[in-house]
RNA sequence: GGGCAUGUGGCGCAACUUGGACAGCGCACCUGGCUUCGGACCAGGCGGUUGCGGGUUCAAAUCCCGUCAUGCCCGCCA
């Protein structure tokens, strides 16, 4: 359904547009719309600066040109009132009809009101946040995986088929380093998994610095040995990730973060999805195999052909990327490249789905195997992949490949969601210098969680139980951290803050949570209330009104948080919304005044509202915090 | 050398895609408000030549050119 500010809009549009020609000058619909905007609410609810476009046309000032426009205008259905200012044309809404339709509607639409259909008959693949299976999440981790959850609720509620996808890299040198510290340091698991390999990672790796001859050697074998997946090193390999990935999902699920795939890289060579890739893009005539040179008996992409399409790529000094090496290996962009492709439905292989485990929503999470059935995955329209800035060039590349493979389409609507990653104040959290252990606390996500939830207790108040107090605990410490990720724009770094994390005040995500628990309340006390009973007449323009516009926008923040893969567009429209309603909370009684059912439909919206923009950051709104 | 991102009051951010009316919000700081629907709140105050320099325009934080600072990236690695 279309959003009451659309509506709203669209009315305006028609009255400029008609006034326009009355006075002889015929303009574009576009035109009108990007003169509109939000004025100071002195001058009105909504208005257009189309006085400065007509003044050009007509040769005279713009508030000339406004104001013989104005003497055209008739009013419409929703706006009552339309004055001239210095060239702007400023408008006032009919208060009574436009709150009737913004309360209307969010009744009926409930909690698909904001919803919309931009993304129908569409699919898309989110990959996230695709951690390596030997260390246990740590912030960095969860602003990816956070973001890559918030986007894909975006995306559903905006209609697009969407495929949670997990990508995990059990073959790297990172997981080979790992396992042969499993193997040889002879320490036993006396903790969550994926916490004790990290931890043993950390320890190889000074090892390797100690004595990197004898370590390194052995660790070069036992990749290869895990390449090769008829040896028994590889199945050890594949049973030691997949213990710890399940320990890192226990802390998706806290995070209440849910996949419905598992890719796991050895099943792509096992798929040989790589053949049928290279196949594809010698036909399209990219690639080439020099005997001589620098690349002497390796297979090159060339990507000379960019140059208008990819501008940043036209200019780099080197057009050539290496596919197969001159060993006759295959590089990751080239398994990457295939992935891609399979993604895309390009080519199928012998990609098979079983069962990985049942998620505590209730949905099974599969993964990737050499066993089980097709199921339709992959064949997406549109691929996103959530990955840190650092990867961008890597990811360019992949899209550059995806092009000179003759799949133009495909490359344009590969995006990778690219983010500024999360550093510390003393620095950077790699894990293979154990940057996210602590001095006291770890920088893992899982005790973020515990922080958090420690300081929401000493929150709640004393009337509810133990077990109660524990509950609301845990959601607002959710709430604090979800929102803390999300609520600035990807593309800036995060500096990691305890103080900023366990601020609750507002512009937090328990301030919007409290907005919604007091709208709660009211309505408790209030009982059912029946919005045949508002009497519209009891509208005044104040803080009531001005809570009321902002509801009625909902659906096109959601578009553009959509259409920008921003869900920090949804958080502060978020925050807008539960400053607005705190206002008139304050000054607004409900219970018992004049104008009771009116304002319980107001709170009753606003709870919704509230309600369905939380859920779409992940955030469960609950009724007592 | 090249590419990308970032630069907005002491700090953290919004507005930039589509140029419009005195650049919004939070933290911190100062002043006030709970016998009244939940004070994780509200009302008010202090604080900004939007990194710098040009240009385009009636109008620039926003567009263009240049420049500086910070970070990341530019492998037959994964």
């Amino acid at each position: 359904m279309k959003a009451p500010s659309k509506e709203l809009k669209e009315e305006f549009i028609n009255i400029l547009k008609n006034a326009a020609s009355e006075i002889g000058i015929k303009m574009e619909k576009d035109e009108i719309i990007a003169t509109i905007s939000k004025p100071k609410k002195e001058f009105g609810d909504i208005s257009s600066s189309i006085g400065f476009k007509l003044a050009r046309i007509m040769k005279t000032s713009p508030h000339i040109a406004a104001e013989k426009l104005v003497q055209h205008i008739s009013k419409g259905r929703l706006i009552k009132n339309i004055n001239e200012l210095d060239g702007y044309i400023n408008a006032f809404i009919d208060e009574q009809s436009y709150a009737k339709l913004v309360i209307e509607s969010i009744l009926s639409e409930g909690n698909t009101y904001g919803s919309s259909d931009i993304g129908a008959g569409k699919k898309v693949i989110v990959e996230y946040p695709s951690v390596n299976p030997n260390k246990p999440w740590h912030i960095g981790h969860l602003k990816n995986a956070l973001l890559g959850d918030a986007v894909s609720n975006i995306l559903e509620f905006c209609s697009y088929n969407v495929e949670r996808e997990d990508y995990i890299d059990d073959l790297g040198l990172q997981v080979a380093e790992s396992l042969w510290g499993y193997i040889n340091l002879g320490d036993k698991p006396d903790k969550k998994f994926d916490q004790w390999v990290g931890e043993e990672y950390v320890k190889v790796n000074k090892m390797l610095e100690q004595n990197k001859e004898k370590v390194s050697k052995e660790i070069d074998e036992l990749l290869k040995k895990i390449e090769d997946h008829s040896t028994k090193e590889a199945k050890m390999c594949r049973e030691f990730a997949e213990e710890c990935v399940r320990a890192q999902y226990e802390t998706a699920f806290k995070y209440r973060c849910y996949h419905d795939i598992l890719i796991w890289e050895s099943d792509i060579v096992r798929a040989k999805l790589l053949e049928r890739a290279m196949k594809i893009i010698e036909e399209s005539g990219s690639v080439e195999k020099p005997s001589e040179g620098k690349y002497a008996n390796c297979i090159v992409a060339n990507l000379e052909k960019l140059g208008e399409v990819f501008e940043e790529l036209g200019k780099m000094e080197e057009n050539r990327k290496v596919l197969i090496r001159s060993n006759g290996t295959a590089t990751y962009l080239a398994k990457d490249l295939a992935f891609h492709m399979w993604k895309f439905g390009i080519i199928k292989g012998d990609f098979l789905f079983e069962e990985f485990m049942k998620q505590p929503n209730g949905k099974v999470l599969y993964t990737s195997s050499d066993k089980g059935t097709d199921m339709g995955f992959g064949n997406a329209d549109m691929v996103i992949n959530v990955i840190g800035s650092a990867q961008q060039h890597e990811q360019l590349m992949l899209k550059a490949l995806l092009y000179v493979s003759g799949h133009e389409e495909k490359a344009k609507n590969l995006i990778h969601l690219s983010y500024g990653e999360v550093e510390l104040e003393e620095g950077s959290l790699h894990g293979r210098s154990g940057g996210w252990i602590g001095k006291d606390k770890n920088y893992t996500a899982d005790d973020l969680l515990n922080e958090v939830s420690s300081k929401a207790e000493l929150f709640t108040k004393d009337q509810v139980s133990e077990e109660e107090k524990k509950h609301i605990a845990f959601e607002v410490a959710l709430g604090a951290i979800k929102f803390d990720f999300l609520k600035s724009s990807p593309e800036k770094k995060t500096v990691f803050s305890w103080e900023r994390a366990l601020n609750f005040e507002a512009n937090s995500g328990p301030y919007c949570m409290y907005t919604y628990a007091r709208a709660a309340k009211i309505l408790e006390k209030a009982g059912a209330f029946d919005n045949e009973k508002i009497n519209y007449s009891k509208l005044e323009r104040s803080y009531d009104f001005e809570l009321l516009l902002a509801l009625g926008e909902a659906q096109e923040y959601v578009e553009r948080a959509c259409s920008e893969l921003r869900p920090n567009i949804i958080a502060d429209y978020l925050l807008s919304i539960s400053s607005l309603f705190s206002k008139f909370y304050e000054n607004m009684p409900v219970l018992k005044s004049e104008a009771q059912e009116l304002r319980l439909g107001i709170v009753y919206a606003t709870k919704q509202v509230i309600s369905n923009m939380l859920k779409l950051l992940g955030i469960m709104p609950i009724e007592r915090i």
